[in-house]
DNA sequence: TCACCGATAATGTCTAGACAAAATATCCGT
DNA sequence: ACGGATATTTTGTCTAGACATTATCGGTGA
């Protein structure tokens, strides 16, 4: 943290937040940074390369380095495991096991449209609910591909939510985030709330070295959960 | 691209990402690397920095380098103006201003409650509606502060939406974002929708320079408009 | 005036070392 | 068998150069 890169870094990086290097604005060359701290061009390059890679700065050959100018809000949102959530609320947490049956992709009306799980994929399709402190949290319908996470066919999902049991079992290296509103409908029994309530729905693919594990959708009712993105550019 | 150091990076991703190395393995030590690259450490150690950058290795001291284990599913999310989303999809744009007002923080019910903004700060008041293709798109609430920016005042936000036009004259430095879902309520009118629709709702509250500059509220009909959030681990 | 083309200035990549720091592994004495 | 000092391995940082690459700038000729 105390290395010389990192502090020149930090240097570069507060004259950008604070403003006195506005967007669009040229800042030293690699030059003339190495005669000001008076280091190897490397050290400089390397503390530049960071910030490019956090999208700060951008760099042109022959022109020099500038600062970015934001276009489009990249927020980092954290979506954790729902029993984490809850447990940091303080609040207790169960998980109720609603339906849990096991068959072939073609005969399940969601698969085609679903997530590039292969037809004839032998997959496990749960629902449950999440409840919070006694209060239903969360409504979940799951598929898991059996082919992906064969384990996931002798899992007891109703002690562990199927979210973190995959969490601990099948690693995942990539996933894709829907995020929309809908009105409670048919799972507002389940929620207990009203039909038309609002809900945030959360989809999520999930894969596996280009196999599709497994896809969620999540509701949640508008007034219990929220979704909080902290940001910093670019 | 096709630097030895992009190279040996991707070697290590497709390693990672095609599960031949699983979480927690131990990867080549930067040593061997160096043999079976046949170049300096420094290279090696570039690659590897790289990928300890977007969180798919681990280092320690030691011990070795290790394919992170995911804990917490981080994905990024692309919150880009509003215009630009409706000229991609090919669709006319239009900016109604609803209602324009000047006037200090404590004289307002929100701004106590909002984003941090000092009492008796003077804040622009702006409400308007985005339009696509002639029907609506999102109703929006917003605060400027004027002392961040001061230009705002005599801007003419019944051409240009006041998002898009701080976007070019405000560069914030720090953002916050709230994803909820509500129900149409008292929007619903301006967004030709029932009141009971479900609506997702993105309140964004920006800062620059740890000043206060614009606090936002979306309000989307959920059925025209979602959040995708594409990610790759960790 | 305009198109082209070469000089130049900036970043991009890489080397072959050096020393520092930290965590594990080993050995030794009790 | 256990605790603690010591050695070793691995990553962390840095240097002082080298050559590559490329966008810009300025000059030259049509």
């Amino acid at each position: 943290m105390s290395s010389l890169d990192s502090r020149i870094r930090s240097d570069l990086e507060g004259k950008i937040r604070s403003g006195e290097w506005p967007p669009g604005a040229r800042i030293p060359t690699e030059h003339e940074l190495v005669a000001q701290y008076g280091c190897a061009r490397m050290t400089v390059h390397k503390a530049i390369t960071a910030l490019v890679a956090t999208g700060l700065i951008e760099r042109r050959k022959k022109a020099g380095s500038f600062v970015a100018r934001p276009h489009v809000q990249t927020a980092v949102i954290e979506i954790p495991d729902i029993a984490a959530v809850i447990a940091a609320r303080g609040e207790a947490y169960r998980f109720e096991l609603l339906r849990r049956t096991r068959g072939a992709v073609a005969t399940l009306d969601e698969a085609s449209t679903l997530a590039g799980f292969d037809l004839g994929d032998e997959v496990l399709v749960l629902d449950g609910l999440h409840v919070a402190a006694g209060r239903p949290f969360c409504l979940e319908h799951r598929l898991i591909d059996l082919a992906a996470a064969p384990e996931a066919a002798a899992a007891d999902f109703s002690v562990t939510a199927p979210g973190s049991w995959l969490l601990g079992h099948i690693p995942w290296t990539q996933a894709r985030h829907r995020i929309t509103a809908c009105n409670a409908g048919s799972g507002a029994e389940r929620l207990r709330i009203g039909r038309t309530a609002a809900c945030l729905q959360v989809e999520r693919w999930t894969w596996r070295a280009n196999q599709p594990v497994t896809f969620v959708r999540q509701i949640f009712p508008g007034d219990r959960y929220d979704l909080v993105a902290e940001f910093t550019p670019g």
